[in-house]
RNA sequence: GGGCACGUAGCUCAGUCCGGAAAGAGCAUCGGACUUCUAAUCCGAUGGCCGUGGGUUCAAAUCCCACCGUGCCCGCCA
C-alpha cells in the first residue's frame, strides 16, 4: 500500500506543479519525522520559493490548495504545514494495508521476471569457517532472501576455488603425512580432521630443509600441472580432498542457516575450455602486452598491469574468475557477489576486463564487506588463529538456553514449555542472535570480535524483535475465532495503534530499498522500529479486553505485526519463535 | 607513495547513496513500572563542535576540496 501512496502522492505533487506552471523535475518527496501525522511528504516548496517569489510556507500552502484528493484512492488531504506539504492517508490505505498484511505472503514484491545469481562465501576449502569470514554467508544468505521478496529468480552460488596452489599443498600434504603425526581434530567433522593436513603441510614448507622443500615443491608443481593438462587423475586427487572439506564447510554455513543452490568448481572452466577461450580473446585485445614472457592487460585506470597467462603458460584465478563470469551472464540476467573487501582491487579489474570483451557489466555487481579480526590481529585457517564459527554457535546456544532456563522460575504466560521448547528457543536465539548482531550492520564497518559483544541477548538485538513475534502469537492464540475479514480500521484510532498499522505499512517499500541497494541491513533496522512500535502499542492498547468491535480490529491488526514481523525476520533469515 | 573503505554520546551502532521538520537507538549510570494479552518488556533522567579545517546552498552528519586517524589493497597468490 505504501508504494501504491508514494505513487499516487508523486502523482499528485506532479499534477499541481504542472497546473501551476513550475517544474517537476524534483518532487522532494520523503518521508516527515515521528509525530508528524503525515505518512509522507513534500519538501519542494523550499526549491521553488525564490522563482515563484514567495517564501516556502506560502508556495507549500498553495500547492496543497492545488490539490485534489478525490480522485485518488489513499489520499486523504493534502495540507500545507509550514514550509511542507503533507500528505494524510485514507481510510482505504489502512484497511487495505491491514488486510493485506495479514496474508502469510506479505512484502512479497510482484514476480520480476529476472534472474539473479547471488555468489557468496566461496570460501576455499581448506578447513573449518571461522568467524573472520562469517560475515560472508550471513550478508549473503540474507541478500539472497531480500532479492526473492523483492520478487527476483535467486540461485545462489559458492564458487570453489579447486584450482590454487593452496589446495594443491592440501593435496600433497593429505597424500603425505600420516595421520599417526597429526595432533587430534578439535571436533569430530571431516574438514577439522582434513586441516590437520593443510597446517602440518604447511609447517614442512617452512621448516624442512632445503632438500626437502624442493622435493615437496615439484610434487605440488606436478599436481597443479597435471590440472592445467586436463590430466583426469589429478582432478579425483583433488576433488576428494576439496568434496571432503567442503562438506564439513556447508554443514557449518548450514547452521546459519545458508545453503547453496549449486557448488560451481573452478576447474570446470579449465576443463570445457572456456578459460583457453577467454585467454584466445584477450590476446586479442589493443591493450594486451606480452611482457617477460606473460600475457598481461595493460588496463586504462589501473596502475600495474593484470597477468593472465603465466610465463609457464598456465592461467591465473582471474582469468578462470573470467570465464567463470562469462558463464554466469550466459545463463543469468544479473550477478551479484558478495565480497571480501580485500578483493576490491581483483573485482574491479574483472569487470574492467569484461567490458572490453564486450559484457555489459551493470548487470554485475559486487558488495564488499570488511573482515572480523580479533583484537590482536586477524583469524587464518593455515596458522590457525581464529574463533571457530561452530565455537560461537554452540556457546551462543548454550547461553541462550541458560536464559531461557533462568526465567522459567518467574515466568509469566502459563504455557508449559517442554524440553523440546527449550531446545528449540535456545537453538533460535542464540543462532539468531549471532546472525542478527551482523547482518544488522553496515557490511563495510570494520568489526573487532569479542565474545561478549558477540552474544549480547540485550535490546537491539534479535530476541528483542524475536520476543515481540512470541508475544503476538500468545495474543491471537488466546483471541480464538475472530472473523478479521470485516473489520473496521477506524476502531484503531488509538494513537499507537495507528502507527503500528502505518508501520507495518512500510514493509514492502523497505524490501524494495533494502534489494536496490544490495542493502539488507536496512531490513533489520526496520524489525527494530517495528518492534518497538508494537511494544508501545502493547503497553497502551489492550487486546483481548477490548469492546468488541475494537478487540476484533485490534486482532486484525496483532495478526498483520505478526505477519510482517515474521516475514521482517525471514527476509534477513532469522527465525520467529511461537514463543519463547 | 598511490587507490579504496571507515570516523556520529564513555562503548556498540542507525541516519549519509537521494541535503530539508529540535541529531536517533541500545549498552553503561541514575530513578520508576510485574495480583494485568509473556518484564528477553515499558516509562523517565543524564550524556553529541556528527574526526578537523575550508567550500557549495535558502538549508550540510549528508554534496565538494584539503588534512588527520584506522583498516584493506597495490604478486606470473587466491
Amino acid at each position: 500500500m505504501f508504494l501504491s501512496l508514494r505513487a499516487e502522492v508523486e502523482d499528485a505533487v506532479a499534477e499541481a506543479l504542472t497546473a501551476l506552471s513550475l517544474p517537476t523535475d524534483d518532487l522532494g518527496i520523503e518521508q516527515p519525522p515521528d509525530g508528524v501525522d503525515a505518512v509522507l511528504a513534500s519538501s519542494v516548496a523550499f526549491r521553488l520559493a525564490e522563482e515563484v517569489g514567495a517564501p516556502p510556507p506560502k508556495v507549500a500552502a498553495d500547492i496543497a490548495a492545488e490539490i485534489d484528493a478525490e480522485p485518488y484512492d489513499y489520499i486523504d488531504a493534502a495540507v500545507g504545514q509550514g514550509p511542507y506539504v503533507n500528505f494524510l492517508p485514507s481510510e482505504q490505505y489502512l484497511a487495505d494495508t491491514l488486510e493485506t498484511a495479514q496474508a502469510d505472503d506479505y512484502g512479497h514484491l510482484p514476480d520480476r521476471d529476472t534472474s539473479v545469481v547471488l555468489e557468496h562465501t566461496s570460501a576455499n576449502p581448506t578447513g573449518p569457517v571461522h568467524v573472520g569470514r562469517a560475515r560472508n554467508p550471513i550478508v549473503g544468505d540474507a541478500l539472497a532472501r531480500v532479492l526473492e521478496y523483492a520478487g527476483y529468480d535467486v540461485e545462489r552460488h559458492y564458487y570453489v576455488n579447486d584450482a590454487g596452489r593452496q589446495i594443491a599443498v592440501f593435496t600433497w600434504a593429505y597424500e603425505t603425512f600420516d595421520e599417526s603425526d597429526l595432533p587430534d581434530p578439535d571436533r569430530d567433522s571431516p574438514e577439522y580432521e582434513m586441516v590437520r593436513y593443510y597446517r602440518k603441510g604447511n609447517d614442512y614448507l617452512e621448516s624442512a630443509d632445503d632438500d626437502a622443500v624442493e622435493a615437496a615443491e615439484a610434487e605440488i608443481a606436478a599436481i597443479l600441472q597435471g590440472l592445467e593438462d586436463g590430466d583426469e587423475e589429478t582432478y579425483e586427487r583433488v576433488a576428494e580432498v576439496v568434496d571432503t572439506v567442503l562438506s564439513g564447510m556447508t554443514e557449518t554455513i548450514g547452521r546459519l542457516p545458508a545453503e547453496f543452490d549449486e557448488f560451481v568448481k573452478e576447474t570446470q572452466f579449465m576443463r570445457d575450455g572456456s578459460t583457453d577461450d577467454v585467454v584466445q580473446r584477450l590476446k586479442e585485445l589493443d591493450c594486451a602486452v606480452y611482457e617477460e614472457d606473460a600475457w598481461q592487460l595493460d588496463l586504462p585506470d589501473f596502475e600495474k598491469n593484470l597477468v593472465f597467462l603465466r610465463a609457464d603458460g598456465t592461467s591465473l584465478y582471474t582469468t578462470r574468475d573470467l570465464a567463470h563470469h562469462e558463464w554466469k551472464f550466459e545463463h543469468f540476467d544479473r550477478a551479484v557477489t558478495v565480497l571480501g573487501e580485500d578483493h576490491k582491487l581483483q573485482a574491479d579489474q574483472l569487470s574492467s576486463t569484461l567490458e572490453l570483451l564486450g559484457h555489459d557489466t551493470d548487470q554485475l555487481e559486487q558488495v564488499f564487506y570488511s573482515w572480523v579480526n580479533l583484537p590482536e590481529g586477524g583469524m587464518s585457517t593455515r596458522e590457525g588463529t581464529g574463533v571457530d564459527l561452530d565455537d560461537l554457535l554452540d556457546e551462543a546456544i548454550d547461553r541462550a538456553r541458560a536464559e531461557v532456563e533462568d526465567r522459567m522460575a518467574d515466568r509469566l504466560r502459563d504455557d508449559d514449555l517442554d524440553e523440546d521448547d527449550l531446545d528449540r528457543i535456545a537453538r533460535q536465539v542464540g543462532i539468531g542472535a549471532v546472525r542478527y548482531d551482523i547482518v544488522s550492520k553496515q557490511p563495510t564497518k570494520g568489526i573487532t570480535f569479542e565474545w561478549e559483544r558477540a552474544l549480547d541477548f540485550e535490546a537491539q538485538s534479535a530476541p528483542y524483535v524475536q520476543y515481540v513475534h512470541a508475544r503476538c502469537c500468545g495474543i491471537l492464540d488466546d483471541a480464538g475465532d475472530v472473523d478479521t475479514d470485516a473489520v473496521d480500521p477506524s476502531a484503531l484510532e488509538a494513537s499507537e495503534a495507528a502507527a503500528l498499522l502505518r508501520e507495518i505499512a512500510r514493509f514492502p517499500a523497505v524490501i524494495e530499498e533494502a534489494a536496490e541497494d544490495h542493502r539488507p541491513h536496512v531490513v533489520a533496522t526496520y524489525t527494530r522500529s517495528l518492534a518497538e512500535t508494537f511494544n508501545s502499542f502493547y503497553r497502551e492498547c489492550p487486546v483481548l479486553d477490548a469492546d468488541k468491535e475494537t478487540r476484533a480490529a485490534r486482532v486484525a491488526l496483532v495478526g498483520a505485526a505478526r505477519t510482517t514481523v515474521a516475514n521482517a525476520l525471514d527476509a534477513i533469515g532469522v527465525d520467529a519463535p511461537t514463543s519463547m
